[in-house]
DNA sequence: GCGAACCGATGAACCGGGTAAGCACGTGAC
DNA sequence: GTCACGTGCTTACCCGGTTCATCGGTTCGC
C-alpha cells in the first residue's frame, strides 16, 4: 500500500541507498550486474522516484504552468485553449513533464498564481497568453527569474522569447481575398481592444484597407462571445455604410454574425461575406461553411513548450516565428453583391 | 534571487526553525508576540513554503489530477471540458490547490499517467471521466489506493464515489417534449457506444419511446465529431422511415445535423426537429437556436473536486446526485410536420 | 514549600531522494 | 614489495519544512 522508496530497494538488494540511486539514474559507481539487479527489483515493486524528494535536492519541478485568464463562461466555446493545451501536452508527455493549469479572473490573480507557483517550486516555468501592451506579467516573471515563454507577438513580450505568427500578413491576405471578390466596404468585429494581438490585427486591417483603397469602419471590439459578436454585427449591418463583408476575430462570433445576417434577411454569402479567425471544426459544420484563417495552434503550443523546457534547462533561447495563418476560402465568402 | 527558507527567517528572528514552523502554520507553541514578529519577517522577505519540503514531510501534494482521454482533435470543439475544468478550478483555487491536466490517447496511457502521478506523489487524487462499462481504471486506482471521484453514473464507478445526474430522466423529458409536439418517429445520434453514459442514454431512449408508443431507429453511434454527426444524420434522413425529430448527444453534432437537414432541403424546425445535449453558448448563436438539455457542468466539476478533496483528507465520502439536465426548448423543435 | 502543570522555545530526527567524500579491494607498473 | 590508480560500494550530509521529545522557567494548587 505504501509507496516503495529506494530504501526498500536497497534493503532487498542488500546494498546501500546511494548505490541504488546511482544504479537507477544511470550514473557510474555501480557494476552493471548490480545495476541490473537493482533495476529489476525497482521494476518489480513498482518504484517511482518521489517527486518531492527529487525536487528538494535541486531537481526541477517537472511541470510547467499555464494560467488562462479569461472569464470562465467564455472558455468553453473557445476551441483555441484546448487545442493549445493538447499541443503543449504532446511535447510534455514525451518527457514526462506535467502541465499545471489554472483559470484566473484577472491579471492580479494571474500574477499571484505565478508568484505562488514559483515560490512553492511547483513549476519550472510558465507559458504566457493574451498579452497586453505593457503587460504587467512580463516584469513580474522577469524579476522572479522564472523561465517564461510568450505566445504572441514579440513586441509585447519584452525580453521573453515569443512564439508568434505574422498576423498582419494574415490580415492582409484576408483583405486581399475580399478585395479580389469585389468588396469595397469591409467591417471588422474584433476581440478585446486591450489585447496586443487585437491591436496588431486592427492596425493591419486599417493598413490593408488603405493600401487597397477600400473603406471600412473602425473595428468593433468585443469580449469574444457570440452575443457580443451578434450585437456588433447588428450595428454594422444597420449602419448607413453597411459593409458587404465582415472579418471576425474568432469563429463563435463569425457564426453569430452569420445568424444575425440571416435574421436581417441578408443571405450569406450573396448579401454578405463572412471570414472567421481560427479554423475550428465548427467552421466546416455550419451552412454555409465559414471561410477561415487556419493556423496550427497545437504546433504553436508544442513549440512554446519546447522553448520553455530548454529555457528551464538553463539554455538561452530566442523566439520562434510560426507559419502565418492560411486563408481557407469556403462558402461564406463570395463576390460582392 | 534564491528563495528564502524558514532557516533564513529563523536566523533573522533569532529563533529556531521549529518555532518559525509553528508560527507560520498557526499552531500553538509560540507566543503571539513571537508569532507576529516571525510573520512580519516572512512577509517582508517574501517567503513561501517550499512545496516539496512540505510534501516530503507527509503533507499532500496540493494538487489533483484530471486525465482527458479523447483524441486531441475533438477536444477543442467540446465545450464540456473547459466548463468542467473551470468548475473544478473554482473549488481548487479557494484552497490553493492546483490542477494537473494531461491529455491521453487511450486507457492504457491514462492508467500509466495515474500510476506515475500517484507514484511520484504529484497528486492527492484524480477525477475520472468518460467511464466505460467495466472500466479498467477503476480497479487500478482502487489497488493504488489513490483517492478518485468519478464523474458519471455510479453503475460504472464501482466502489468509487460518483457525481452524476439522472440522464435517463433527462432523456425521458426530451422524448416527452417531442411526443407532445406530435412526433411519432424519433432518431438518435449518440456518442461512442463504449461509454457508460451513452449506454444509459440509449436504454432510456428506447424505453421512453416504448412507453409513449413512438417509433425510433436504434441509436447511431459516433465519435462526437461534427463530421460523424453529419454522416449519421444523412443516413437517418435518407432512410425509408425518416424521423421527424433527432436527438443528438452533443451540440456540435446537432449543429452538423442542422446543416445537413438544410442541405437536404428540410427546414428546421418545420420539417425536422433537433435537440442537442449540453447547452453551450453555441446553441443560442445558430439559427434556429437549438433546443438543448442544459446541465450545470461547472457545478458538477466543483462538486467532484470538493468530494475528492474531502476524500484525500481521509474522509469517507458518498457520491452525489446533481440536478438532472433541464430541457431548454428553443426554435429547433416544433410540431411534427 | 514542593510537586504538577503549563508555556514558549529548542534541538534533533525525519521524509526520500541526490551526491561528495571516503574506504576496501584488486590490478598494474615500477 | 609498494605505490598509484580504478572500481564498486558505503557513509554521511544536503535540500526545507514538520514534528516530537525535551527543557528551563513561571505559575498554580494544595
Amino acid at each position: 500500500m505504501k509507496r516503495p522508496t529506494i530504501a526498500d530497494i536497497a534493503r532487498r538488494a542488500g546494498v546501500s541507498k546511494g548505490a541504488v540511486s546511482y544504479a537507477l539514474n544511470g550514473r557510474p559507481g555501480v557494476s552493471e550486474e548490480t545495476r541490473a539487479r537493482i533495476q529489476a527489483i525497482a521494476q518489480e515493486i513498482g518504484w517511482r522516484p518521489n517527486l518531492a524528494a527529487r525536487l528538494l535536492s535541486g531537481a526541477g519541478a517537472g511541470a510547467i504552468g499555464l494560467v488562462v485568464c479569461r472569464p470562465a463562461r467564455f472558455l468553453g466555446v473557445e476551441p483555441f485553449f484546448m487545442e493549445l493545451i493538447s499541443g503543449i501536452e504532446g511535447e510534455l508527455a514525451a518527457r514526462s513533464y506535467a502541465l499545471m493549469l489554472q483559470v484566473a479572473a484577472g491579471h492580479e490573480d494571474e500574477i499571484a498564481v505565478h508568484r505562488r507557483w514559483w515560490g512553492e517550486g511547483r513549476v519550472d516555468g510558465v507559458i504566457l497568453l493574451d498579452l497586453h501592451a505593457d503587460d504587467p506579467r512580463v516584469p513580474v516573471v522577469e524579476t522572479l527569474g522564472m523561465p517564461a515563454v510568450v505566445i504572441g507577438h514579440p513586441s509585447a513580450a519584452g525580453p521573453l522569447p515569443a512564439v508568434w505568427s505574422d498576423e498582419a500578413a494574415a490580415m492582409r491576405g484576408v483583405i486581399e481575398h475580399l478585395a479580389a471578390l469585389g468588396h469595397r466596404r469591409v467591417g471588422r468585429v474584433a476581440g478585446p481592444a486591450a489585447l496586443a494581438h487585437t491591436a496588431i490585427r486592427d492596425a493591419a486591417f486599417e493598413e490593408a484597407l488603405a493600401a487597397l483603397g477600400l473603406e471600412g469602419a473602425p473595428a468593433a471590439h468585443t469580449d469574444y462571445t457570440g452575443e457580443a459578436g451578434a450585437r456588433a454585427t447588428r450595428r454594422l449591418l444597420s449602419s448607413r455604410a453597411r459593409p458587404t463583408a465582415i472579418v471576425y476575430d474568432n469563429d463563435i462570433m463569425a457564426l453569430a454574425g452569420l445568424s444575425v445576417a440571416q435574421e436581417m434577411g441578408l443571405e450569406v454569402p450573396a448579401g454578405l461575406s463572412v471570414v472567421a479567425w481560427d479554423d475550428s471544426p465548427l467552421c466546416q459544420v455550419v451552412r454555409p461553411p465559414l471561410t477561415a484563417l487556419a493556423r496550427d495552434i497545437p504546433a504553436s503550443g508544442a513549440r512554446a513548450a519546447q522553448l520553455l523546457l530548454r529555457m528551464a534547462a538553463g539554455e538561452r533561447v530566442a523566439g520562434v516565428e510560426d507559419a502565418a495563418a492560411r486563408l481557407r476560402p469556403r462558402g461564406s465568402t463570395a463576390p460582392a453583391p
